[in-house]
This record gives C-alpha cells, structure tokens and sequence, in this order.
RNA sequence: CGGGAUGUAGCGCAGUUUGGUAGCGCGCCUCGUUCGGGACGAGGAGGCCGCAGGUUCGAAUCCUGUCAUCCCGACCA
C-alpha cells in the first residue's frame, strides 16, 4: 500500500475528548473517529489489526471444536420475555419498534437466540456436543460509555456457545475454551493473567476473566505472591480469620468518646488500630434496610453483600431510614439493639475481634467490651469485605497482590440457566429428555485491539506486537525523487511480490514527518532509504522496539525481513 | 441516574466578565527556498460561534429552554 492512497488520518494534536493512551493514540494516529458516543469507525488500519486479532480468533476456535455461524443483530422480545431478562437487562438493552409496534432489541449477547436455534434442532444426545460461534457487533447502551474502545456501545465480540449432554461433558468444554483463550491472547502478544469472577447478569456459577495487564485498566486483579490465586477485585477473598476464643469479657460499657464520629477519628481517639473496631452500615437492598458489620480498616464489596442477599440493587441507605432504626444519626450507630428491627449481616473478620469498640447509638458515645454474637445479632456470618493488597491469601497464607487489568475475555459455565428458561432438551440413551448444559465464551474483540495499544507503546506512539500489527514494514524513502525514490520503490515491489504487508511512505514530505507517522502508527519494521544508499547503497533497518537502528545492504533487507517476523 | 465541565474553521484554543458584526497556532491550497526526527518565507481558502426561542437599534457575548460531548461517582457479559 502507498500511503498516499492509504485512508490514515494522522493529527499531530490529541483529539481534547481522550483521555486514557489507546483513545489518544488511536485516534492521533488515524485508526479511529467517533461517530457519537461509545460508537466508532474503524479505519483502514484500525481494520486490519481488528481483522488480524479476528483471524487468531477463529483459529484457536475452530481447533477448540467450534463452527463458525452467523445470527442476527436484531432480535425479538417475545424470547428475552421468555428467558426473564427483558426486564432484567434493564436500560441497558437498545429496545426498538418495528412497523407493526413489536418490541425488538439489539443483541447485547446472544444466549437466547442460540438456545431458540440449538433447541429447533436438537434431539438426540448423539448430537452433542455442540460448540458454536460468531464475531459481529454487540449493542450495550452503557450509562456511561468512556475511554474510546474500551467502553463502547457498540463493540466487536466473539461469542461461542457450548452444548453438553452432562455437567463433566461442560467441564470439558470449558477447559478447551481456557486453553483456547490462553491461546487467542498469548499470539496477539499481550500480557495477561487469568482471575475468578463474578458471572454477574450472564449467570452460571462459575467464570474466569482473562485480564490484559495495563494501568488504565478498570477492573482490580488481587493476585497471590506466593502461589496461583488470582480473583477479580470483586469477588477476591482473603484468610478467614479464627473466630474469638480468649478470656471471658466483661458487659459492654458506655464511654464517652466526644467528636469521634469516624472510624479513624475514634481510633486516634482511644489509640487503637482502625482494625480493632467495628464498622456499622446500613444498606438498601431492593427497598429493604440491611445492617452490615465489618472490621473498622475494611471497606464493603457491594458485590459480595448483593450476592449473599440475592438482591438486584444495593445502595447505601437513606439517612431518614437508618435514624428511624436507630434513633441516631450516623456516627456512633450501633449494631447492638438491632434484633428483630433488620437483618444483620456480619463480615466474618468481625468474629475474631474480642471486646471490640462499637457505637452507642447515641451522638459522642460509644460502647467498650463489646463481643460479637454475645452483644449483638449474627443473622448471616459470610466474607463481605474489600480484599486489598497485603492481606493474606486463602490458600497459601502470603501476602495477596494487586494489579489493574482491561477485561478482554470471560468464560462462563451456565449449566442449565437457559436450558431450563427455554426448554432445551435432548433425549437421552433411555429415551428420557434431559436439560442440556451450556457455557458461554466471550472476547472483546475491539477491546482486545484498545488492551493492546494500552499495553504497548512508547512516547513516540504505538508499538504493534507483530502477530496484529496493521501492516509489518514501512518504507521511508528520505525524498520522493531520485535514485533514492527508484530504489524505495524497487524494493517496496519487490516485498509486495513476496507478499509482505509492506507501506511505502511515497509522501513529498520531510523525513522527519514520515519518521513521527511510523512511529505514531507503530509498524514494527522501518526501513529508511536515504543518504547511506547514495554512497553505499545501504539502508537503514529500525525495529519500533528498538532505539538503535541497523544499517544493511539493500539485498539483505528480504532475508532480515522473514527474520525479525518469524 | 447524581455531581462537575465544555460546545467558536479539519485539530488545539483565545474572545463571553464589560453586547458593536470573528481571531491565533497547527493542518489545508498556490509559489519559492529547503530536505534524516513534525522546516522557512510570501500569498490564499475555510466559520448558520451546538440548536431553538427571548431581551436589544445591535447577541459568540445577556436570559430561558434544548441537544451534544467529556470527567468523577453510581452501574456494568
């Protein structure tokens, strides 16, 4: 490709609206453009790294046992009625009419449209299993699309659907999604780290998300410094500690603790260890208070508590709610007096404090030698805590680490979720009909392309990894004249016939503009063709991963070429 | 959805407080000089000042409404 006839819109300023480095680079080095919010077009070189990272993709899918399909993007109410979720999915879901006023949405995910197709066509347990597929574009109204690519509202995405006869035939197909996975992002050159997750609204009791590593990341990974655990920030646990078994304690006891109306300023106070004190919260969990206890230093993973609850929202609860429970305002709220009045839910770090300090219920008191369970309810005892870095690991008792992560891939096991809500059966070797189970696997397609770009790049721009580079060498002839030009343009046809992605820079523009749009873009060879062939007939042969660049012979430039991408 | 900010040329911005008929840098076009890390000079094109009402002799500027975009939070396969 000749730049000149190459559709790639490079600005030597940053777009204002961008915020995190892919948005930036991508846009600055003309990949992208937005069309409105969280919705963008992809540009000649955009869409060759997409069509690259898509080609890995079906790769290590079609090897994984899977088929390649095709489903619509639109799809019908009447089957999101049917598995519940149209009016779970809530906001979320682009919803249309069409002509004759029925409801339609945009697939923001496709396990209803799969199981109605698996279902029509089922019937035997020879069949199975199944593992079928797509790439196309996914529609999720998000309430707040950011970060370009990152979080769209319209975005690229793999799906693939699993179908098993039995929960073991499922676990298979799920460990060759896992190694599938490891695959897919381990050749398009990224760092990543596999952790536990939550399966959120998808459903299903057991998924992993595969994290691209990168600052601008926004999801939390917790990982273990001394063996392999790893979590999503929002399920990580940590060691439960030993419930309290030391001397008996004496009755809890007022005292006065004037202007101590936060954690931290009752621990100054008393001087104690924030960790030596117990956090008293009220929740709302759909329209019902809740109380939850947690150690004073922990802050609450909501997630956690709505999972235990089993509740769709959650959000602190209204302050005239919480002073009619307690009769305070909060401050000095207190967990004792609350039987009967909400439930009480109890981080179990709680448990191992012996005689605690903990609110009186009454503005500049609190209650000394308090005992969980002895002074105050335990209606449900569990792990409701924020995991951090430095906390102890669950299984092996080193300190847990923390990094940020891009989610670019989930696995899900759905078991029979759908199956069930959709009536997908199959008859089995004894003529009975059996519910089938189901996982489901995504990659972000585009997002993998953002995570890539967040991963590798300089001051300078983007450094491609080869497997998804846009094109794999650019040529920069120091001047479009000459016997300088004559050369580039030899060598340029000549890489063509030997089918290398190779650009020729055939601008009438400096070197050194040429210089910033390759490095802006990332290729991940340049080969300068300037002063040195005029002496000596040699070329310049940089890498972008590399400060220092090579001088060669022009009839070496081929062979180094197949070198450095294979 | 709550809070905050911004909409002026393709991009980055000034002008708005104090109303008087639109400006700078980059990019773009022409010519010349340059030519290995975003050159220089001369000339030029390009703007319903987000949109709709209102106030005024007169509105980018004041008022009301509305739309859009971004940030923080909440939320999220």
């Amino acid at each position: 490709m000749k730049f000149t006839n190459l559709m790639a819109p490079t600005l030597r300023e940053v777009p204002a609206e961008a915020e995190v480095i892919s948005h930036k680079l991508l846009v600055r080095a003309g990949f992208i453009r937005k069309s409105s919010a969280g919705i963008y077009t992809y540009l000649p070189l955009a869409h060759r790294v997409l069509k690259k990272i898509e080609g890995i993709i079906r790769e290590e899918m079609d090897a994984a046992g899977g088929q390649e399909i095709l489903m619509p993007i639109m799809q019908p109410a009447e089957l999101w009625l049917e598995s519940g979720r149209w009016d779970v999915y809530g906001g979320e879901l682009m919803r249309f009419k069409d002509r004759h006023d029925r409801d339609f949405c945009l697939g923001p995910t496709h396990e209803e449209l799969i199981t109605d197709l698996v279902r029509g066509e089922l019937s035997s347990w020879r069949q199975l299993p199944i593992m079928l597929y797509q790439i196309q574009d996914k529609f999720r109204d998000e309430r707040r699309p950011r970060f370009g690519l990152m979080r769209g509202r319209e975005f690229i995405m793999k799906d693939l659907y699993s179908f098993d006869r039995d929960a073991a035939g499922m676990d298979e197909s799920y460990k060759a999604m896992h190694r599938a996975y490891c695959n897919v992002f381990s050749r398009c050159g990224l760092e990543y780290r596999i952790v536990e997750a939550d399966p959120g609204a998808i459903g299903g009791n057991h998924s992993h998300e595969f994290m691209v590593l990168a600052e601008a990341g926004e999801a939390e990974i917790i990982y273990c410094s001394g063996c392999s655990y790893a979590a999503d920030g929002e399920i990580a646990t940590s060691k439960k500690p030993e419930a309290y078994e030391g001397p008996e304690v004496p009755p809890y006891e007022l005292i006065e603790t004037p202007g101590a109306n936060t954690i931290a300023s009752l621990a100054q106070f008393l001087h104690v260890g924030e960790d030596q004190l117990v956090k008293t919260l009220f929740y709302q969990a759909d329209g019902q208070v809740v109380c939850i206890l947690l150690r004073g230093d922990r802050e609450l993973n909501e997630i956690k508590l709505k999972n235990a609850i089993g509740c769709y929202e959650l959000a602190m609860a209204d302050i005239p709610d919480v002073v009619a429970i307690t009769g305070c305002q909060p401050g000095y709220l207190s967990p004792i007096g609350l039987a009967g009045k909400v439930k009480v839910y109890v981080d179990e770090e709680v448990m191992a404090l012996g005689a605690t300090v903990a609110g009186a219920n009454r503005p500049g008191y609190h209650y000394g030698n308090v005992l969980p369970k002895r002074d105050f309810p335990l209606d449900v005892v569990g792990d409701f805590r924020q995991v951090a870095a430095g906390d102890v690991c669950p299984f092996c008792g080193k300190p847990l680490m923390s990094a940020r992560g891009i989610e670019a891939g989930q696995i899900f096991k759905l078991g029979t979720k759908y199956s069930k809500a959709l009536n997908l059966v199959y008859t089995d070797e004894k003529g009975e009909k059996q519910p089938v189970e189901m996982g489901c696997y995504g990659i972000g397609v585009s997002r993998t392309m953002a995570a890539a770009v967040e991963q590798c790049n300089d001051k300078d721009g983007i450094v491609w990894p080869v497997s998804i580079a846009p094109y794999h060498v650019v040529i920069v002839p120091t001047t479009a004249e000459g016997p300088v030009w004559d050369a580039a343009l030899a060598l340029y046809q000549d890489l063509m016939k030997e089918g290398v992605e190779a650009v020729l820079d055939d601008r009438d523009e400096r070197a050194g503009v040429k210089f910033k749009d390759a490095d802006l873009i990332g290729y991940p060879i340049r080969i300068t063709v300037g002063k040195k062939f005029t002496e000596s007939r040699q070329v310049e042969f940089k890498k972008r991963w590399e400060q220092e660049a090579e001088t060669l012979a022009l009839d070496e430039v081929k062979a180094k070429i197949k070198e450095v991408l294979s």
